[in-house]
DNA sequence: TAATTGCATTGACTTAAATCAAAAAAGGGT
DNA sequence: ACCCTTTTTTGATTTAAGTCAATGCAATTA
């Protein structure tokens, strides 16, 4: 039981999968190591694998031809990314590039597919995991056209909270910065909206710390908008 | 080989299914009608079974506390929504609502799982569908953050006239108002845009009947933003 | 042909957030 | 500690788009 394994085990599309099951997916698997800021795949590049991520982080990304970036995700270890380009078997919509050195494990597709035909339970699972990503980009759609900026920070401190499980304790993992992006807007204009939320007791930021003061005026925040 | 069997396989997600395959899938079907206006299912509702549109046309949104809504598609004939629900074995997202009266298949959950469990064929083109409706999502959230209301007009204006393909010029399916909610917009603002980029001969439009005049501008307009 | 209803447009105004520019703070490495 | 770089904050300004309110314009129906 190598430290492949341990990964794989831990994969929400893997979970559930026989010992043996695990072990054909291991003699697929690519290893590849990327250091901070290296692109691993751009928009339009053909969508010849996917990725696990087993060490690091991963922002996934599109940009505008004037250089603005908007974050989708950030992957941590045991999250995968780009298997929407593999099933569809189209080439990738969006860029990608490591933000800390990252381990990958690589998954070419070719061998995935055939794998894929022959485990139902995996196909099954395979499709839980999409299902719960698009319901992910529902979520965000739907806080880029109802909620203006404060709502979706709101939003966003809770589930992180709620993920981290550290109480009303939040650390990010990513800059400030990325953090603008990934809501949907730009540094400065986060920053007025934690001063504001600081100011209303709402929270207290230090540094990349965050405490949550007032839960319950966050989520009527997050809900109702107007700050 | 009665009309739901002709329904059954134009679906993208059944296509490429044997006959038998597809005898199953009609056997746990249910045949359900909606007037202009019903309610199909509201957001939190249990994903007890998903919707195949056979005829008329519905919308799928999610309304803000204060009322405003948007519309995340438009479903038409041989189309399918709240799948998402029945994978993940949620409730659902968003709301649904028939925008003419409309007769749906229903297929209830449980006996889908069962089916699907035996059909590896049919989870990988289900895989692939949810894929691509993930890359529509991409796209929809690419357009929401890093374009203007213009520049999301003139994309969806494209995208229809290439989807209809009657060369420039497009009918649209739907009112000018749910088109905004469609683009994350309200309908001042599109009668806005619509009326300069008229001013400006990209498009002509007389009621629901647009005629594209100048493509290039608009691609343009779609790319770059800035009207 | 009025009249009711729903949809679309127009105008005046407000506002959230982007942009531009600069200063301040925080890290990292030597 | 110091320099250098990156990140974050603050301030002044502009702008896109939302709100409010009124009007116009079909289309259906009485």
């Amino acid at each position: 039981m190598n430290k492949k394994f341990n990964i794989l085990s831990s994969i929400p599309s893997f979970s559930g999968l026989s010992e043996t099951q695990l072990e054909e997916i291991k003699q697929i698997i690519v290893n590849r190591h990327y250091n901070k800021g290296e692109i691993i795949f751009s928009d339009g590049d053909d969508g010849n694998g996917f990725y696990i991520v087993a060490k690091g982080r991963v922002k996934v990304f599109k940009a505008s031809p004037e250089g603005k970036e908007h974050i989708f995700h950030i992957v941590g270890p045991g999250e995968t990314f780009g298997q929407v380009a593999v099933y569809a078997g189209r080439s990738f919509p969006a860029n990608s590039e490591a933000i800390t050195n990252s381990h990958l494990l690589f998954i070419p597709r070719t061998a995935f597919v055939e794998l894929i035909g022959n485990n139902p339970s995996l196909a099954m699972s395979m499709l839980a995991v999409l299902s719960m990503r698009l319901r992910e980009f529902t979520v965000q759609i739907e806080n880029l056209s109802l909620k203006e900026v404060p709502g979706r920070l709101a939003s966003y401190l809770i589930y992180l909270a709620d993920e981290q499980k550290t109480g009303d304790h939040i650390s990010l993992s990513i800059s400030k910065g990325q953090l603008a992006s990934l809501l949907g807007t730009i540094p400065e204009t986060l920053s007025r909206i934690f001063a504001k939320m600081s100011s209303q007791n709402l929270i207290e930021v230090s540094g990349r710390e965050i405490e949550l003061l007032d839960r319950i005026g966050l989520e009527n925040l997050a809900k109702h908008g107007k700050l």
